[in-house]
DNA sequence: GAGCACTGC
């Protein structure tokens, strides 16, 4: 039996004519009813609101905790509802629903289809990058929010789709908000749209007044306007979390984190234990803390089983978080960092001890990047206390005072306004957005700096005319997948002048993952690493080792070669398909993806200068005397530990690097230098970006650079 | 002699 329908969609006839798709007479009909499982659901009372506040408001904005169901639920709703069998055709006929991340596209997908009984990749199907789960037949996309907002360079309007929903708002990341920026366009040339935005915290009012204000009222009253959006508030299944605050601020909270894991382990009663901390160094400290401590308690007491949850986990260890304690007599201590706030949800959790911290990444602006530890925001301190109520009553314990709660940012700072605005700037342009102070940023936009920095990069870049206009190779570099400097150097890679795409390809795939060797830095794979490192620079021990790993003869991409390699097999085999993806986008473009220096003189001077096409400003002197670095905006600098010239000589003076990264360390903050690059010649800098170094082209002469 | 919050196209 099918639920009954009373509510249609604009457009469309009305209910008890074509929307009975008796023409569809699919499975997913038959099956449709709501199987009790998620009818016990909270969200399961509101289907009827949901679905009459989209036939009033174009822009629902549904606030929902963690376990309403809102993500499987809603779009099922409208799909029962008649939201795919579009008339006019023109009003889409797809429901989208986008994440933040891949993982919860696929697995989401996965449920709803199981839930629907359709087979995943039909009627329920995903898309995200390499992969696509989706057919003719699919109604209910889910996919992620970068890729909906790609699929706005091919279709600006978005008309394949009728219901457009943007889940896990609240994170505010690039995509997102940029996605969020450019439906609040399109609703306006698309009166049929409508659009869900899913918040779990109160930060919805920022998007009802975005939706309500952003809006240039035309000819029209702007009656309508106020009516835009609406905000519904859906029902959680969590239960309460006791919060406890410290009634003085700590001054060691690792150590207290420590204290309070093993106060909770003796006082309270049975229940698992998830513990913040901000990044690896801490987390295995602390564990380490606890193991020494347990080893004191007596044989009938009893254990903490004690697990680290942390992005540089291997998947599997990842997973290990996830299994049940090897003895019933255990209990479960989780300490993690903000992975556990966001994107790993582990159940059973009673209690949470939050640190009150996280570590960050913020652009300096001047081209280097710092990772620091800040507080967290009143919105993530209330995401983490609900960690330990999702399966019954729960504590938290803040290890901070109330008043630093007042003194918390309300949420997090939207990533947009401390990134760098390279790659969103140009790809607005692509969308045809030339001025960028009348886009509809969500609130606070990106500060004028911000984006003036990233608009001088893609001038230098050669990817907007000195008028900020998207040049042809603009267009091409903004279909990259890659970062706009990144882009700019395989675009070169195949230019006659540097020849060198099938080297450029392997180096900039592989510059994309983190971690090519396993454990770095014990002694094993120091040898291994010390048989790919090149004296030119980590730029040719990458290829050096991408090469070998595709090689034929050597690495046959095989498993047990990386492993006997102490190389990442999971990593090598992403490489290889961004790669392969790299070089689909060449041929489309009619790059010439195969040619290659191999075998040649000066094929060390070509792939260096063609990375200079991009790397340009990413320059240093090296100071033999302290071992550091000198960067040509003035700033001191060591070479990062993973660099073959760590602690070494570098064969020139001069180098060119990746990335700088600002890091606090015992001594000081420090700026470490990734991804470095011999350069024998000053002058291959210099010439790469005609003007950008003030400079005669004779090497040693005065630039930029520190005298 | 020493570090890597977290995503994504």
């Amino acid at each position: 039996m099918t639920a009954p329908r009373p509510f249609w969609k604009p457009g469309s006839a009305r209910p008890g004519s074509s929307l009975d798709r008796d023409s569809e007479a699919e499975p997913s009909l038959l099956t449709s009813a709501v199987p009790s499982s998620s009818a016990s659901l909270p969200i399961a009372a509101q289907r009827d609101s949901i679905l009459y506040a989209l036939e009033r408001h174009q822009v629902l904005i549904v606030v929902g905790e963690t376990g309403s169901g809102k993500t499987t639920q809603i779009p099922r709703f409208l799909y029962d509802a008649g939201w795919t069998t579009a008339a006019p055709a023109s009003a889409g006929n797809m429901i989208a629903c986008t994440q933040p991340r891949r993982v919860a596209a696929v697995s989401i997908a996965a449920t709803v289809a199981e839930q629907m009984g359709v087979r995943l990749g039909h009627e329920v199907g995903y898309t995200i990058r390499f992969e696509d789960n989706s057919s003719a037949a699919t109604r209910i996309k889910y996919m992620t929010d970068g890729t909906l907002f790609r699929e706005c360079i091919k279709d600006p309007l978005l008309t394949r789709y009728s219901m457009i929903m943007v889940d896990e708002a609240h994170e505010r990341g690039v995509h997102t908000d940029l996605l969020l920026g450019v439906l609040s366009k399109i609703l306006r040339k698309r009166p049929e749209l409508r659009v869900i935005v899913a918040s779990a915290t109160i930060d919805a009012l920022t998007f009802k007044d975005f939706f309500e204000d952003s809006r240039v009222v035309s000819q029209g009253s702007d009656k309508h306007q106020e009516d835009r959006a609406t905000v519904l508030q859906i029902k959680g299944r969590s239960f309460p979390v006791h919060v406890a605050y410290l009634d003085e601020p700590c001054e060691d909270y690792l150590q207290k984190t420590v204290d309070t894991i093993w106060n909770i382990h003796l006082a309270e009663p049975r229940g698992d234990i998830l513990a913040f901390l901000t990044g690896r160094d801490e987390i295995d400290t602390a564990l380490q803390m606890l193991a020494d401590r347990q080893l004191d308690l007596p044989d009938s007491a009893a254990r903490m089983h004690l697990l680290p949850l942390h992005a540089g986990l291997s998947a599997s260890e990842q997973t290990a978080v996830f299994a049940p304690p090897p003895s019933s007599a255990l209990r479960k201590v989780v300490v993690a960092t903000n992975i556990a706030e966001a994107s790993i949800t582990l159940d059973g959790i009673v209690y949470v001890v939050d640190c009150g911290l996280v570590k960050l990444r913020a652009t300096t602006g001047a081209g280097r990047d710092a990772l620091g530890v800040v507080p967290i925001s009143r919105a993530s301190a209330v995401q983490r206390a609900g960690r330990a109520g999702r399966t019954r009553e729960g504590k938290c314990f803040r290890l901070y005072t109330q008043r630093y709660v007042e003194q918390m940012h309300a949420s997090t700072p939207p990533e947009l306004t401390r990134v760098d605005v390279a790659a969103p700037v140009l790809m607005l342009k692509a969308l045809g957005i030339d001025n960028l102070a009348r886009f509809e940023w969500v609130p606070p936009a990106p500060p004028p700096a911000l984006l003036a920095a990233g608009l001088q990069r893609l001038v230098e870049l050669g990817a907007l005319d000195e008028y900020a206009r998207l040049t042809d190779r603009g267009a091409v570099m903004a279909e990259l997948p890659l970062p706009p400097h990144l882009a700019r150097i395989l675009v070169a890679s195949a230019e006659p002048a540097f020849a060198c795409a099938h080297e450029m390809l392997a180096i900039l795939a592989t510059m994309q993952v983190s971690t090519l060797f396993v454990s770095p830095h014990t002694p094993q794979t120091q040898l291994s690493q010390r048989a790919f490192a090149a004296q030119q620079g980590d730029v040719f021990t990458l290829l050096n080792v991408m090469l070998a790993f595709s090689d034929e003869r050597v690495g046959r991409k095989s498993a047990k070669w990386a492993q006997r390699h102490r190389l990442n097999f999971a990593a090598l085999s992403r490489a290889l398909s961004i790669r392969q993806q790299l070089e689909r986008f060449m041929v489309r473009f009619g790059l010439d993806a195969t040619c290659s220096v191999r075998g040649r003189e000066d094929a060390v001077e070509r792939v260096t200068r063609c990375m200079l096409t991009g790397l340009y400003a990413n320059v240093a002197r090296y100071d033999p005397v302290g071992m550091t670095y000198t960067t040509t905006a003035g700033h001191k600098a060591w070479a990062h530990p993973d660099s073959v010239f760590f602690n070494r000589r570098p064969e020139a003076d001069w180098i060119a690097y990746g990335e700088a990264v600002e890091q606090a360390t015992p001594d000081g903050t420090k700026t470490y230098l990734r991804d470095l690059l011999a350069l024998p010649h000053l002058e291959w800098a210099t010439s790469a970006v005609p003007g950008y170094y003030a400079v005669s082209t004779q090497w040693g002469t005065r630039s930029k650079s520190p005298s």
